[in-house]
DNA sequence: ATTAAACCTACTAAATTACTAGGTTTTAGC
DNA sequence: GCTAAAACCTAGTAATTTAGTAGGTTTAAT
C-alpha cells in the first residue's frame, strides 16, 4: 500500500476546487500557487482525476477544472484510487497467490487492514471536509496569501 | 506512510516465530525457508525488531530468536513502527508544518486516518493471529514443505 | 491575432525498497 | 581446542517509485 505525496495532493487539490468552484472553473495555475505544488505534476495528477471522472475540464482562457458532481458525491477513496492505483495493503493485490501460488500466512491481515482503510476513506466526502471548521480557516489564510494584487484589499491582509 | 513488503516481511516472520518458538529458539535461516524471505534481508529486520526489543536472541549452534514477551503482548502496529519508523499518513510526520510552516488543507483527514489505521493494527496481537483457523492451517501446509526430512513425520505429513 | 488555459510526452533526480556480498563474533558439541 | 551453526555487522546495488522538469500542441475567449 502507498499513501504519499501524490495521493496527498491529489485530495489537497480536489479540496480546493470544492472551496473555489462554486461558480466559475478553476484553473491549475490557482491551486498550485495555493497549494504550492508544482504546476506540471498538478497536471499529471488531474489527467488521472478526468480519466476517472472525478473532474471535468473547461479549455482555453478563464478555462480550468470543476469538480464533475457535488461535493457530496465525492469520496476521498475514489480520489486516491484514481491517482494511487490503489489503496490496497496485500502484497499479492488480493488474489490470494502470495506464496508460490498459494496464500500467505498474513494475507488475511492485510485484507481486514485494507478493507479498513477503505471503508474509512470511503466515508469521507469532499462536502464533509468542506465543512470542517479547521479546513474553512485554513482556507480563508490561503486565500489571503495568494490574492494581495488586484481588487479590494480584505481587512486580513492589512 | 509506507505500507510494503518490508513491514509485511516483519509481521509474517514474527508470526512464524509465535509459531514455531515456543519450545527453542527459531532460527533466520527456519524462517526464511519456510516463509521465502531472503535470510540476510531477515537479519537486517530482526536487528530492528531486536532493537525495539520485541525479540531476543541466542548466539552459537542452536540458537535463534524467541519473542521477548508473550504473543499476546505484541501487537502488529509495534513490529510495523520497528521496521517502518511509522505508519503515520502525514506528510510533516504529525508536526502540522505541512505548508510553509503552517498546517495544510488536509492535515487534519491524514491525522485521522493514521489514528485509525494505528489503532486498527495495535488491537491485534500475534497471540490472536496465532488463534485463527486460516494462521493454523496455512502454518501447517508450510510445516509440511519445508521439513519433510528427518525425525518421526507428524500425522499432518503423510 | 493573442493569450490563457488544458492537454500531452518524454525525461530526470532523489529516495526507497529489496536484496546481495562478504565479512566478524559467539558458543554448543565433539 | 576445533568446527560449525548461528547471530551480528557494514557496504553496496539493481529496480522501482516518486516528484518534478521541459518543451511542446491544441482549444477557445477576448
Amino acid at each position: 500500500m502507498r499513501l504519499t505525496t501524490k495521493g496527498r495532493y491529489a485530495v489537497t487539490a480536489m479540496l480546493d476546487l470544492a472551496l473555489h468552484g462554486t461558480e466559475k472553473p478553476v484553473s491549475l495555475a490557482d491551486i498550485s500557487s495555493r497549494q504550492d505544488i508544482s504546476l506540471s505534476y498538478l497536471e499529471q495528477l488531474f489527467a488521472k482525476l478526468r480519466r476517472n471522472d472525478l473532474v471535468s475540464s473547461v479549455r482555453g482562457p478563464g478555462g480550468g477544472y470543476r469538480l464533475s458532481r457535488g461535493g457530496d458525491e465525492i469520496f476521498v477513496a475514489q480520489i486516491i484510487d484514481a491517482v494511487n492505483e490503489t489503496v490496497d495493503a496485500t502484497g499479492c493485490g488480493g488474489t490470494a497467490d502470495c506464496q508460490q501460488g498459494e496464500v500467505c500466512l498474513t494475507h488475511h491481515l492485510w485484507c481486514d487492514l485494507s478493507e479498513q482503510i477503505h471503508s474509512f476513506l470511503s466515508g469521507i466526502s469532499l462536502a464533509q471536509l468542506v465543512a470542517r471548521r479547521e479546513v474553512q480557516s485554513i482556507s480563508a489564510r490561503q486565500d489571503a496569501r495568494s490574492q494581495p494584487q488586484g481588487g479590494p484589499l480584505s481587512l486580513a491582509e492589512v
